[in-house]
Formats: structure tokens, C-alpha cells, sequence
DNA sequence: TCTTTCTATAAACGCGCGTTTATATTTCTA
DNA sequence: TAGAAATATAAACGCGCGTTTATAGAAAGA
């Protein structure tokens, strides 16, 4: 303000320029514009914020950075939540969580919202109903989350997105079913994320909506991860039990895992075995076989996510707000017909 | 502070507490304590800056999202930097530029700076001599680049890190040349960039040093990516000339490409043509043929980055320092004796 | 021409915090 | 015991901005 009174007009004035107020003379304002243009003259941000401005920064909390990070996709959620954030004027926050259970970790997050450094955040790898969440939820701040919509949620004011698991689930039992396998296996994910039992519901209602009967012999727990594809098929196939004729996996990085592993023991795919994976990893194309999958658009996702996001801190809406993405099956190598 | 006082004491006693200092009796210091763990006051960011405390955030600055998002090492770059920070307390702002050109986005870079958002800068994907960056050092802003040393740059008050790609051509060149390589070329990447013009003349030094000639028809020109590298090779196809035995690519997705337009041409890696990658991408160790490349540990080089930016800001260090990071041989199966 | 109404500018206040200066209290020395 | 030194608390100021209130000025109506 300092700054453009040295232009021969009082502070109000300029006040009244910037905020597009209607008691402006025409010629006042041109000066006082170009005054601010020849200065280069930049409001301090703290300052606006303590006016009574908002900080226009979104906070984007990444749990599990180690996971998540080695995971490709974050990239593009990263970029695209930058982009989209940045398109409508607000800037990023990024902050990454270890894990959720750490006190530490949960104050840090904390802070950053009772420090006012952002208007509202956006949670990755998060878990819906995590206490800490709730927590500021109930104390108004804005928040949204890729989790599943959990019961009694419907009430509270949050933003959530989810994939939709299910409809994935059945795409891929059907294309399998279509390729005559009746023999269908399940490496399934971390149960204690969101994915992990939605997959496995999934399944059973995919299963059994193509009259499959399941085998709780082939459903093998895994985490997220390749180490733990690779690991629950070695687990496997310690059991001498024999293998079904084809298998879906948590992901793709698990299925890279378990292709490993099948190799390993000198079973091929898709020769001897048909792999469907999810989340069409950047790597899944170029695999040894190029590996049939389920996409979803993260892009897309993220775009709608943060725009929603905003919204709600700008009170465009209230309130609880939810959308699920659905999922394309990209066929590539890795099933074959039975 | 003024929670604090409903404490009882007043609120430069409050400050005194807070910031350590000495004139405090011990008893009065606990019950402070305990009345803001109590009451679970987190001091207003806005209000501390604007009182004369830094922001304690810096910026992360990534020049084209799209070529820099879509390659897996930013990921690591980002996440190493982000948890680098946040364990020295400082906070990220993540913003990215889709080119460093555009008037608007170059705006928007120094109005983060300029709006004191943050404390500093960590810039990827830019030229050090960026004309705006350049300004921004010059007004007094901590800026860190990865990026080469330019000569003049050493008088200046910035931090830049660079890879050591002579070091890495070298052990290339070397390493083909123990295979009893004798006609090695170069797709060489985007010579706007540092990378480019540092690894050709890395790649000049080495041949020279290994006493083999240098051949320029078998400098192929390309950029950063598969595509590029895809188009390269065809391109020298179209002129006919033979091949070398072996290859040196500007990084491993120009790999990826060029050894694609290959075997399209019928020519085998490594049976026909022997191929050295840089940076170790992620698919790197999956491709077919693994590639062999040389890795450089983008997690120490951000650590130490953002560690300098950091002390810079603090007033640790101050004026020019600069440090290339090695890198190391991945042997795998991408080459052949000759 | 004088008063009333509207408009343009100027000045003052508060946002929340840190720091500094001024005042009140205690402790120590002469 | 009086005075000086050391210490503890209270009050005031400024950071830069937005907003609100007060004043000065101009236009319109009587």
C-alpha cells in the first residue's frame, strides 16, 4: 500500500482499485494501475492473510511416502493437483506422512492447519474415518480424501473419491470368463487400506454374477507392493496346491511381483497362466508380457477432487460430497485364452 | 498469545518463553507450558511472518511438468526434498511451470517470492542463467538449481548441483571400450539443457582419452525422451549409413526409443548393437534387454541441495557453492563384447 | 443562494504476533 | 536502612494490509 500512495493517492483508493470496488474514478484507477504495474508492486501475502484474506494454499498430505512415492502414479496426482490448484489461483502445500499412527507426524499435519498455512487439504493414502481427520473435519476446516465412502459419512462435511473397484472387478472376471477360464485367483491388497477389501468384494460379487464359484484356496494375501506379489506366490506355492488357470492382482506392481515368482518356478504368462493387474502402471506396457489391466484416469480424478476441494473452501458447496471413478480395461498380453 | 495471557501472565513473558530466553523464573516457565499444551495453541504463520519471522517454506520449482512429471525420478526428487525439509521444519510449496518462456508463468514464479511465501527456492528443470532467476539472486532471494556451473556464476549468491556427466561418459566409454568397442556413437539429448552440451562434451573427452576417433555421423541429435530417441534412429536410418557397434544415449527413455526404432529395423540389442543408458530409470532394470546405465543417487543430491538452500537461507552459508554428483556403472545386459 | 445528498479522499483501527521500552518489584551492596 | 543494581511484569509499537469511519468536496434540488 506504502507503495502506491507514493502515486498521489490515499491508501483506500487503491484499496478499492484492486478489490474492483464501484467508487473509483475511471481516470483515478488507470493511474493507480499503472503506478502498481510500473513498481511492480506485490501484496505480502502474510499480510493479506492476516487482514482477513485467505492463504489461497491447499495442503497435499501424502501418507506412506515410501509406498506411495515409489508408485508412478503419484506423479501424475501430484501434477495434476498442482495444475488444477494453480489454474484457479491457489498454490500446494505438499507434505508427506510416514505413517498415520505417529503422534509426531499427526501434530505436524495438524499444525499446519491451526498455523493457517492453508485453506483446506487434500488427503492421499489416507484412510476416510482416521481420527485426526474427523478431528478436523469437526473443527471446520475443508478436507477431501481418496478413500470409500464409509458409513455415516453421508453426514459430515467432507469430499471423498473413490475408484470403482467393484465395476473393475467385473470387468476383468468377465473379460477372463469371456476367455473361458473358470479357474479364477485372487492376489488381493493391503485389507487395512480402502482397496484391499473393496477389491475383494469385488470379486465375490463379480465371481458370482458370472456364475464362478470361488475357491478360498486361490484368494492370497498380499500387500500393495511387488515384494509382496512376489511373495505370496512363493507362499503359495509352498502349499503344493495347484495353481488356478488364471488370477487377478491388487495391482500391477503386485502382479510384476507374482509374474516374478511364477517365472521363478518355471510357470509362464500367459502361456500357463492368465494375469490381470489394476492401476495400468507406466511399466505395465512395456512388461514381459505387456500386462492387461484396469486404468483409471488419475488425472481426471485429481481435477475433479481438488476443483471440489476448492469449492467448498470459496463455499461454492457444503456439506458431503462424493463421486466414484470408474475403470477401463486396457487388454495387452499377459491373458490368454483358456 | 493472547490465550496465553488468559494464563495469567502477560504476553512478553509469553514471547520470552517461547523464544528461550533467560529472565524467566523456571516456575513461571512450566506453568506457561502447560497452559499452551493445554489449551493446544499453535502460533498464527501470517501473523509471525508479518511480526518478522520467516515463512519457513521454500519452492519447489519444476520447469515442464510434462516431460519432468512423466519421468519416474521426480518422484524421488520430490519426495527427498519434501522429507528433507520437513525434518530441518521447513514446509514445501510445489509449483510447476510448463515452460520457463511464458511472461504469465514467470509472473507467477516471482510473485511466490515476491509475495514472501516462502523463504527460498529450489528450482529443476532450469537454465542457471534463467534471466529471471538471475534477478531473483539478484534481489537477494536464496535460490538452489540443478543445473551446471556457467562461468561468471561463481561470483554470484547462488547454490547449484550438477551430475557429473564427464565422470559418467567416461566410465561409458570405458566400459565399451573394454568390450572392444572401437566405433561407439552418441544420441545426445536437448542441447538447450545442460545435460546435452555437458555429455557431449564428456563423450569428446572420453573418446579422446580411450584413444578412439570421433565420428560425427554417428552423433545422432535428440532430446530427453523416448519419442526423440525413437526418431533419431529412424532418421539416421533413412541415410544409410552403417551403424556403430555400440551407442551412448543422453538417458535411458532416449534409450528405450532408439532401441525400439531398432529392432523395427530388424537390429538386436545387444546382439547387433551394444547400448549404454543414463539415470537408471525405473523401467530400466525391466526392459528388454535390461539396460545397463549409469545411475546417479538423486535422493543424496536433493538432501544435499535442499540442505544447502536451507542453511543459505538461515545465513549459514552464503555466496556460491556449487557440487556435481557422481555417478555409477549399472552393469546389465544391454551391452556386448565386440 | 443555501441546504441536502451523494461521492471522493483521508485517516484510524484491527488482524496476531514479536520486540522494545517503561514501570513495578525484589535483591544486594554500602 | 537507604540507595543502587538486577530482575519481573506490563504496556505500547510496528509489521503490511483491508476495511470502516470521518471528513472534505462536488452535484443536485429547493
Amino acid at each position: 500500500m506504502e507503495i502506491a500512495r507514493l502515486a498521489g493517492v490515499s491508501r483506500s483508493t487503491v484499496s478499492r482499485v484492486i478489490n474492483n470496488y464501484s467508487n473509483v474514478p475511471p481516470e483515478t484507477r488507470e493511474k493507480v494501475l499503472r503506478i502498481i504495474e510500473q513498481y511492480h508492486y506485490v501484496p505480502n501475502a502474510s499480510a493479506q492473510v492476516l487482514a482477513g484474506k485467505k492463504t489461497r494454499t491447499i495442503g497435499l498430505f501424502m501418507i506412506e511416502a515410501g509406498q506411495v512415492s515409489s508408485d508412478m502414479l503419484t506423479n501424475m496426482l501430484i501434477a495434476s493437483i498442482i495444475e488444477n490448484a494453480s489454474s484457479r489461483g491457489y498454490y500446494v502445500l505438499t507434505h508427506i506422512l510416514r505413517n498415520a499412527e505417529d503422534a509426531e507426524s499427526i501434530r505436524g499435519v495438524k499444525d499446519i492447519f491451526y498455523q493457517r498455512r492453508i485453506d483446506g487439504g487434500l488427503f492421499i493414502g489416507a484412510n476416510n474415518d482416521e481420527p485426526f481427520i474427523e478431528q478436523l473435519i469437526s473443527e471446520g476446516y475443508s478436507v477431501a480424501i481418496v478413500d470409500q465412502e464409509k458409513p455415516g459419512c453421508e453426514e459430515s462435511n467432507r469430499i471423498v473419491a473413490n475408484f470403482d473397484n467393484e465395476s473393475g472387478m467385473m470387468q476383468a472376471v468377465k473379460w477372463l470368463a469371456g476367455l473361458k477360464h473358470r479357474q479364477i485367483g485372487l492376489i488381493s491388497g493391503d485389507m487395512r487400506r480402502y482397496s484391499g477389501p473393496s477389491k475383494l468384494d469385488g470379486y465375490y460379487k463379480a465371481m458370482k454374477h458370472c456364475g464362478i464359484p470361488v475357491e478360498k484356496k486361490w484368494i492370497l494375501p498380499a500387500g500393495f507392493n511387488e515384494q509382496s506379489g512376489y511373495e505370496a506366490v512363493n507362499e503359495f506355492m509352498r502349499t503344493g496346491v495347484p495353481l488356478p488357470t488364471a488370477m487377478i492382482t491388487a495391482n500391477d506392481s503386485v502382479a510384476f511381483g507374482a509374474i516374478r515368482a511364477l517365472r521363478e518356478h518355471g510357470i509362464l504368462v500367459p502361456q500357463h497362466i492368465s494375469i490381470i493387474g489394476f492401476d495400468d502402471h507406466a511399466l505395465s506396457s512395456r512388461f514381459q508380457p505387456a500386462l492387461t489391466t484396469l486404468r483409471i484416469d488419475f488425472g481426471a480424478m485429481m481435477e475433479r477432487l481438488t476443483n471440489s476441494l476448492i469449492d467448498h473452501i470459496e463455499h461454492r458447496t457444503s456439506g458431503f460430497t462424493k463421486f466414484a471413478v470408474d475403470m477401463q480395461l486396457i487388454v495387452r498380453d499377459s491373458c490368454r485364452e483358456n
